[in-house]
DNA sequence: GGTCATCATGTAATCGTTTACATGGCCGAA
DNA sequence: TTCGGCCATGTAAACGATTACATGATGACC
């Protein structure tokens, strides 16, 4: 109990092999129930607890999985995070979390180095080659690489926008500016040709003003309201890449003494929690976060443990717009 | 290149043995520089890599730490971690991120599984001797557990409120009310404690209806605004055990017709990124939070790399108030 | 020139499991 | 009774690295 014990040491105190122990934690219905209940009784003894070093080494498998996230400080990915813990908790797989902003030179030994049997990428941003030599299967969520034949889950970015054009446009709302995201991003890119989409089907140009950069953070958003403010002819609806920089840019725009909704109509995107606490409480396009993490994770276990091939293709899951208070009649 | 590569491998192309391969990778100056090339040179054309399941069973370390948190979802926390994996990394650590609340019933193989070789614990509620049973070094940030001897960083939580009660009593404010965290939690009890103290040393006194119930979250502040809302002579101003809380209680507020800080002013503790963007910007308590995380994965490291043993007591940052809009005189 | 330290490298034991294969006991069928 | 099959268990060979120890070369020093 005192130091580590090992699985001979159990073995001893319990009279048998240290095979007859190995199996039976793991598989109890290949010993007979007597030295099942020795072996147990030897493990609590010792405060025997299982190397995973050396079950991992031998069995050739890590009975892992890793979750790498471009952002943890984006609160965004924790709620998938949270489903993809439960599915794989119940398939008896840890979860491994690492932030592959930080992971950068790391990154390339990811499925090789033994430590996770498969990945769970959100970052698109990645080199395709570094992802095709981790040699484990990967299953993209919410974002995607250029690689084609990628497993992955996410949903239609180019219609969520298109709900959130369609509300303004509804509301009356003719001038309406998009506040995009980082250039070169996947996300970014399907939400910009949503809006571009969206305001031809509604019949309504988009004027030079009406495109606002950003990088989906609230800093950005602030900065977005400034340029805005500073427009003559400035749209009077505002749709933005996402939840924070719709925040930042309403945040921002009440110290410039402009009232949200009153002045400016804004819908943001991924219907954060925060979202439905602010004030106003921000209208939005919900993501449906649990369903893309418990999906993808299913999609993975699978894979790994029964063998079922992984999709060659995205798995699309429907996004639909929450109405509060941040929109309101033109 | 193609199916995985062992040292073996890498040695052979080299021409050299596989010790050899396992210095020039781990001991670069303990190889001449022409064996060293060679073996570079051998191991990108095999596109070989570690196999960290072995390497970690016979050097019986996992060159990895755990960060062990409460909850992914609060964003408190991502700062924190942010920082322990600059750390981390500069040590050439690994850093592994759980949930304790998903990990329940594996919690207790932590440190002996051999995954990792040490733990930061930012959960104050898990048992003192499930952690002792880790048989790795701990070390707690912010929160900490009762055992006595425990290394742990973090700030002075009574000393933090007692900031908040000073400015709303320096605001003019005579009846202050504070919204609580959960029962039982440390980080509950003492800025309960603070607040206590604060108010007698401001003279104030404490009616029953100034204690308000919560745990942290936007929906117990919510919920503690329709108590307070409903309470004939409520407090004219509000310390809240955290930021989520305050915010939740400033929304509810607004849905209620009650405007902040005209009708109600409010100070959080945490100091999350969305404080700064809400509306009316919260005045809360800053905590150092990567400071928090910097300290704590520079104990870990020097104790793990270098010997260093740990502190048997907390070492405490201080907290410092940020004034914004959230609170106004009486 | 002999001795010894130093250095680069090789040989082989070792880390703690899992698991293929071997063994022996038991039981039912012929 | 004998044989085959099954079951529970044991024996020992992996898994793929690190590292203590051995070896041989080199050069400094007296």
């Amino acid at each position: 109990m005192e130091t580590k014990a090992r699985i001979a040491d159990v073995a001893r105190v319990a009279g048998v092999s240290t095979a007859t122990v190995s199996r039976a934690l793991s598989l109890p219905d290949r010993v007979g129930a007597e030295t099942r209940d020795k072996v147990l009784r030897a493990v609590a003894q010792t405060g025997y607890r299982v190397n995973s070093a050396a079950r991992d080494l031998r069995s050739r498998r890590a009975r892992a999985i890793t979750v790498l996230v471009p952002n943890l400080a984006n609160t965004f990915f924790s709620r998938i995070i949270a489903s993809v813990q439960e599915v794989a908790d119940a398939a008896g797989l840890t979860v491994q979390i690492s932030d592959s902003m930080v992971e950068g030179p790391r990154l390339h030994t990811f499925g090789r180095d033994g430590r996770s049997d498969g990945i769970l990428l959100l970052d698109g941003t990645l080199d395709a080659q570094t992802v095709a030599g981790w040699g484990v299967p990967v299953v993209m969520v919410c974002e995607w690489l250029d690689a084609p034949g990628m497993p992955g889950v996410g949903t239609d970015n180019v219609a969520g926008i298109g709900l959130a054009v369609g509300h303004l446009a509804a509301l009356g709302h003719r001038d309406i500016a998009f506040l995009g995201g980082p250039a070169g991003n996947v996300l970014s890119d399907a939400r910009g040709q949503g809006y571009v989409d969206a305001m031809a089907r509604s019949g309504l140009t988009i004027r030079p003003q009406d495109r606002l950069d950003g990088d989906f953070t609230m800093e950005s958003g602030a900065r977005a309201a400034h340029v805005w403010a500073a427009t003559p002819e400035s749209a009077t609806g505002v749709v933005c890449a996402s939840d924070e920089s719709a925040l930042g840019f309403i945040s921002e725009c009440d110290r410039l003494g402009l009232r949200c909704p009153d002045d400016v109509s804004v819908v943001g995107f991924d219907d954060i929690e925060f979202s439905d606490r602010f004030i106003p409480p921000l209208t939005t396009v919900h993501q449906p976060r649990a369903a893309f993490g418990r999906q993808a994770a299913e999609l993975l276990v699978a894979a790994l443990q029964n063998g079922v091939p992984l999709p060659t293709q995205r798995t699309i899951i429907a996004s639909h717009l929450v109405v509060r208070g941040s929109t309101a009649r033109r």
